[in-house]
DNA sequence: TTCTTGTCACCTAGGTGTTAATAT
DNA sequence: ATATTAACACCTAGGTGACAAGAA
């Protein structure tokens, strides 16, 4: 079935002559195949670090650790043409450092560091598809990737290769705006961090 | 396999001991189950109309028709469970007058009257699914949906009910910000106008 | 002292009708 | 005359770092 959405604006339009493109929920049932996953460092203890003289050095251990969420990409399931028809952005992935938070973001420990995996699930149809889990993902990891969770940047030359090279911050460029101090311009003809609601270094608590 | 975006980036940034989230190219390969498409009138001859004294009459007929193109859900194909997690919507459908428009949009004449219709398609993996192709699909109509494309409104109170109905046309609204002339308050809390890339009664060529 | 939170001005990105200029 | 185009101010929506105030 179809429902059409706002059906008295609509009508209130075309009584006077017009109308225009509608919000439709439309229904049918099947499976899932494919899924595109995006979780943090596994849940097990980990270190505690500090800035110091230009350094980041480990300053304390095996601090207990935050609930291990997962990110799930809004895409999925879907299937593999689906997936490699355009880029896979994760920019609907939020951090933060409240544990309590209520609106699935992916919780983080501030001043610790963290590996972003990336997980291809095969989706299953069997029946007895949890015995063959094990080999039912695929798993990717970028080393150059890894972070520190912060909730105000320590390192001052991050904030200026963050406003060098995020459109978001061009705000705080000095220069003029047709240059930037460190990084090349080509770099910046590629949507590159406009699309993230992720300050990368930086941790958002809740809006609650 | 998968390739990172943004790689010299990502490296630039993790020299300096930081990181974020990335941009990826899954692969792998499947089939298809469900799409949407939305499509304009049938490619028929239609009337031309005109606004005279407060009514749109017939002002000519059988005027060649434009090209009879479909507008295909950015979501699809997906599986019906995907489609009913939320609300489908065509802000991605955009209408030009340009009858050589490159960017995949809709080809509509000005002052002519369109229906919109939806078309749930389903994905036949039968090899012979041509055959079938007569029952792969269900279509909807919703006649208050109707409208005549135009360059420019005709129909003032068309103007004052977009006005007072879309939230990206309230700096021409007169009144309080919290009241509005034509339409119930209730009807302005949800999303209605604002994820459509449409101005319901106006054709915008191509920037070209 | 060190870390965290909330507010702010400044951006990107793009959807509105208005208006003046142009085309038909 | 009428229809179309292009530039514009004004919005929504949300991603930036700066900064001041607060918390640990």
């Amino acid at each position: 079935t179809v429902q059409l959405e706002m059906k008295a604006l609509w009508e209130e339009f075309n009584q006077l002559g017009t109308e225009m493109i509608s919000w439709l929920r439309v229904g049918a049932t099947d499976e899932v195949p494919w899924a595109a996953v995006r979780a943090p460092s596994p849940p097990h203890s980990v270190p505690r670090y500090a800035f110091h003289s230009s350094a980041w050095l480990v300053a304390g251990k095996a601090d207990p650790t935050t609930p291990g969420r997962v990110h799930f990409h809004p895409d999925s399931p879907a299937k593999g043409a689906q997936w490699m028809r355009q880029i896979v952005s994760f920019d609907k992935l939020k951090l933060t450092n409240n544990l309590l938070d209520d609106n699935g973001h992916i919780i983080l420990s501030s001043m610790h560091r963290y590996q972003p995996r990336l997980h291809v699930v095969f989706v299953d149809p069997r029946k007895d598809s949890e015995r063959y889990a094990q080999e039912n993902f695929k798993s990717f990891i970028f080393t150059e990737t890894q972070f520190t969770a912060v909730t105000a940047y320590q390192n001052h030359r991050i904030t200026q290769l963050k406003i060098a090279s995020n459109p978001f911050a061009k705000g705080f460029r000095e220069s003029d705006p047709d240059s930037w101090p460190i990084s090349p311009r080509p770099l910046l003809s590629v949507p590159t961090w406009s699309r993230s609601s992720l300050r990368p270094c930086v941790l958002k608590g809740s809006t609650e």
